[in-house]
DNA sequence: TATTGTTATACTCTATAACTATA
DNA sequence: TATAGTTATAGAGTATAACAATA
């Protein structure tokens, strides 16, 4: 084998990180106004509080987002029924059209991941992703809740190193 | 199974940034700042247009990012012995030893990422990893390069979506 | 004339802290 | 008093465009 096992995750990271960021080039959208609408799709109308919690930002951060994504017609504000401190904020019929296409876009991307791999090889591989993933959501939690000695650490994307410099 | 293939993997490439986001956690360091030590030390003393040209940003950034890691004590200019306009960004000797240190923790994660694997799935696993990446860069090469109708779209970390809202 | 790096400007994502209006 | 959202401020990453010094 040529390329280390974690590199070739890393790649796997970065390729659909591009992939996302040339998808929504040249709207207005990005991939954290994004992530905000599929949060939205999912859990419905909600707070401006609920979403911080669900995509982990702080309240501060989703005002912004909200901004953006009212600016550009993809959500609306409305009055909390019993609360008037509160906003809900709902997706518009353009914005719930665009993300129940990219939804299935979503499984559509999934299916063709999945064929891309040998039939024979899918099992094993969905366990070893299953059983990376426990180890890596446990290194995580141990290092960041249980004030452990935070045991470094990933390079940010080591793709491609062997390219000669130009002094 | 009850985890799409493709949302495993957006999993794992979200868990690795949280892993090295904690990391450096507290230091002058940042994962693009990390990444661009990473470069230096495969590429070696290199003009900014080259790092520029590897971290695939503008020279501008690179500016920027050189300033930062200049203040810090990572990195320093040096004129370049040909090329009056140049100069060559180098590592200092802290940042070589730390640098060193953080390619042996990322090779000992590699290991520890396997071994939570069971052995007999772990040919399948690279293969299956080998061949999904290989079909990802043809997408995305596809849609970045040759004008295609550009296919969307990946949604960014789709994780965790059945947490209901608090309207 | 073309290239290297920088200044100037701007936008997005992110955070903390202070403030307003309501519970 | 505590909570929901906002204003104010700040820093990081990113980009384009204009400009300097040098090839």
């Amino acid at each position: 084998m040529d390329i280390l096992f974690v590199d070739r995750l890393l790649q796997i990271g970065d390729l659909f990180q591009r992939d996302m960021a040339r998808a929504f080039a040249g709207t207005d959208l990005t991939p954290t106004r994004v992530h905000l609408l599929w949060v939205l799709q999912h859990s419905g109308p909600s707070t401006q509080q609920t979403l911080a919690t669900l995509c982990e930002v702080t309240p501060r951060n989703i005002t912004g987002l909200v901004d953006a994504l009212e600016r550009s017609g993809h959500v609306r504000r409305t009055p909390h029924p019993t609360d008037r401190r509160a906003v809900l904020v709902e997706l518009t019929d353009d914005a719930k059209a665009t993300m129940a296409r990219m939804q299935e876009e979503h499984a559509e991307l999934n299916a063709s991941l999945l064929e891309a791999v040998a039939p024979e090889d899918r099992p094993a591989l969905e366990r070893g992703l299953t059983a990376v993933a426990t180890h890596l959501e446990r290194l995580v939690h141990a290092a960041t809740n249980d004030t452990a000695p935070a045991t470094p650490t990933t390079p940010p994307t080591p793709t491609a190193p062997d390219t000669p410099a130009t002094p």
